[in-house]
RNA sequence: GACCCCAUCGUCUAGCCAGGUCAAGGACACCGGCCUUUCACGCCGGCAACACGGGUUCAAAUCCCGUUGGGGUCGCCA
């Protein structure tokens, strides 16, 4: 353990329970350290979706421990993997942590001393460290088939052994692996984790934490596409990028001991660690888009205040000295004790959101609000889009409302009509609903650009791969998305009603099926 | 299953580190009332929790151990 950094820059009057006394003393003891590192945070989040929810939590926290510390706040594009990153979602990132404003000090699209800060244009800096590694006995090529890891994973299961890498290519004699890779095998370079005794490892809210060596595998640090995995990609990164403070989800503790064996090995100094509780769903699980909207997207399409979510995901983890539930990004930065964030992990509660949301409407001058209405949901652009297809079918202006009121609700409400025309003809609720739900989840979910195009050729090859015909699933669609079996042509409308509201609606939609028994 | 994390009202939490002032406080939701032409807002009131079992102590929501429960991780994803 490297020890001596991990109270850099902070005040670490730690809270927790277990180590107060050991923590005490180290927080003493670094008293006298006048050359605290200066504070820098990262978000890094992988452009992979949807932006999420969960980003912009930790962001928040990073952004506001950094600021009150008059430090940096750095943005950190994840995109080692290269069939799953694209450039829709790291654009969707940006818009959405700047709706928010949560504005970043470095990044990729505005720099930065320690830049680039998107991990793909830094591919021959993890080479040369995972060749370091290599070359100090750290890490070794890996030869091993994926036919060959997933029998051995299989056959653990089976066995009901500790999952992970046996470390077959770990005996491999140094020449002859420099051989096999020279003469182009495929590999893969893996840590060498020390495979008895434990791993010590902090964080700042926890304390110590301790994980037996036997548990833990020799992690790929490096794919065979050349490109790193996270665990090295970050704490290279980390190091480079001098970030002081890794304020991160949960999820991470597990692979912190490998974190911290590369710092080690690295020879280079750790940061703090602070692992925040995860979000979850109303179940308790890990948030998900499952069972709850996670998508930053809809919450600005369902009309949130971006300082209302803020307030709210502030909430999530950090509870103000006077117990004030309503405080903007700059009392938060004041008052943010990072030892402080409370440790369960907090229901996602929509309910409280929205109300917290009407508070800040309420509070708003009328101009004010109005202005938010123009820029959200009665926007020039947005109308355009919507005035050409209700066109045809009004022929007085105040006709407009009536025909197009879908396009500025929230969630419809299905009346007796509508139920009826949401089970397609011919077959079964329950039939529609699982139509409708295998069309969204694994078809539409995934549908990057939510253009007229694009859905009607995902929705006709839904089609033809399933037996439902056009005939038959258009209309519940339809109903679904505008509550309504008289509307302007179906996918256009779905394009401009946007994906966030078509997903919502199409959700509920197969909630109504089903309750239809 | 193994390892790790967590544990106060249905939900977000205060209190816990420095045990007594806690017959456990606030907020959301819910219920009732007031205000009001209606609805909403606002205001007032109500319902509702220390997971369980041991231990330490004069005293435990607070400290210790165990159990139970929940969560996370176990990928050439992050």
């Amino acid at each position: 353990m490297s020890g001596a950094t991990w109270t850099a820059g902070s005040n670490p009057a730690l809270s927790a329970k277990k180590l107060r006394t050991a923590a005490g003393n180290r927080a003493a003891e670094s008293q006298g350290e006048s050359m605290a590192r200066p504070v820098r945070t990262r978000i890094a989040p992988s452009p992979t979706g949807d932006p999420h929810v969960g980003t912009a939590y930790v962001a928040l926290f990073n952004l506001a421990f950094a600021r009150q510390h008059g430090g940096q706040f750095i943005l950190r594009i994840e995109d080692t993997d290269q069939v799953r990153s694209d450039v829709a979602s790291e654009a969707m990132i940006y818009d959405a942590l700047r709706w928010l404003g949560l504005e970043w000090d470095e990044g990729p699209d505005v720099g930065g001393p320690h830049g680039p800060y998107r991990q793909s244009e830094r591919a021959e800096i993890y080479r040369e460290h995972a060749e370091r590694l290599v070359a100090s006995g750290d890490a070794y090529p890996c030869f091993c088939t994926k036919e060959r890891l997933d029998a051995l994973r299989a056959e653990q299961r089976e066995k009901k052994l500790a999952l992970g890498y046996d470390g077959h290519c770990r005996s491999i004699p140094p020449q002859e692996a420099e051989r096999r890779r020279k003469a182009g095998e495929a590999h893969v370079i893996r840590l060498a984790m020390p495979r008895e005794g434990e791993s010590v490892v902090r964080d700042l809210l926890r304390g110590v934490i301790r994980f037996p060596n036997e548990q833990i595998d020799d992690q790929v640090l490096l794919k065979s596409d050349g490109f790193p995995t996270y665990h090295l990609a970050n704490v290279v990164d980390d190091h480079l990028m001098e970030v002081s403070h890794v304020i991160r989800a949960e999820e991470w503790i597990s692979s912190l001991p490998k974190h911290v064996r590369l710092y080690e090995a690295f020879g280079w100094d750790e940061p703090v660690f602070c692992h925040l509780p995860l979000l979850r769903n109303a179940d308790r699980s890990k948030i998900s888009k499952r069972k709850n909207p996670v998508s930053l997207n809809y919450y600005r399409r369902a009309g949130f205040l971006p300082e209302a979510m803020l307030n709210y995901l502030a909430l999530m983890g950090w509870t103000m000295p006077d117990e004030r539930e309503e405080f903007g990004l700059d009392e938060f930065v004041d008052e943010l004790k990072l030892e402080g964030v409370t440790l369960g992990g907090p229901v996602f509660d929509l309910a409280k959101l929205t109300w917290l949301n009407g508070r800040y409407m309420r509070r708003l001058e009328p101009a004010e609000l109005l202005a938010r209405l123009r820029s959200e949901i009665l926007s020039d652009g947005y109308l355009l889009e919507v005035l050409p297809l209700v066109r045809e079918r009004i022929d007085t202006l105040d006709a407009f409302m009536e025909y197009s009121q879908f396009f500025f609700t929230g969630d419809l409400t299905y009346d007796d009509a509508a139920r009826t025309k949401l089970v397609a003809k011919g077959r079964t609720a329950p039939q529609t609903a699982k139509a409708l739900r295998t069309l969204l989840e694994d078809h539409l979910d995934g549908l990057m650009e939510w253009s007229a195009e694009n859905l009607e050729e995902v929705v006709r090859g839904f089609c033809e791969a399933s037996g439902w015909t056009p005939k038959e699933l258009f209309m519940p669609i339809r109903v679904a998305v505008t509550g309504s079996p008289a509307t302007p042509p179906l996918f256009e409308t779905m394009a401009v009603l946007g994906k966030e509201l078509c997903r919502r609606r199409l959700r509920n939609a197969v909630t109504e099926l089903r309750s239809m028994k």
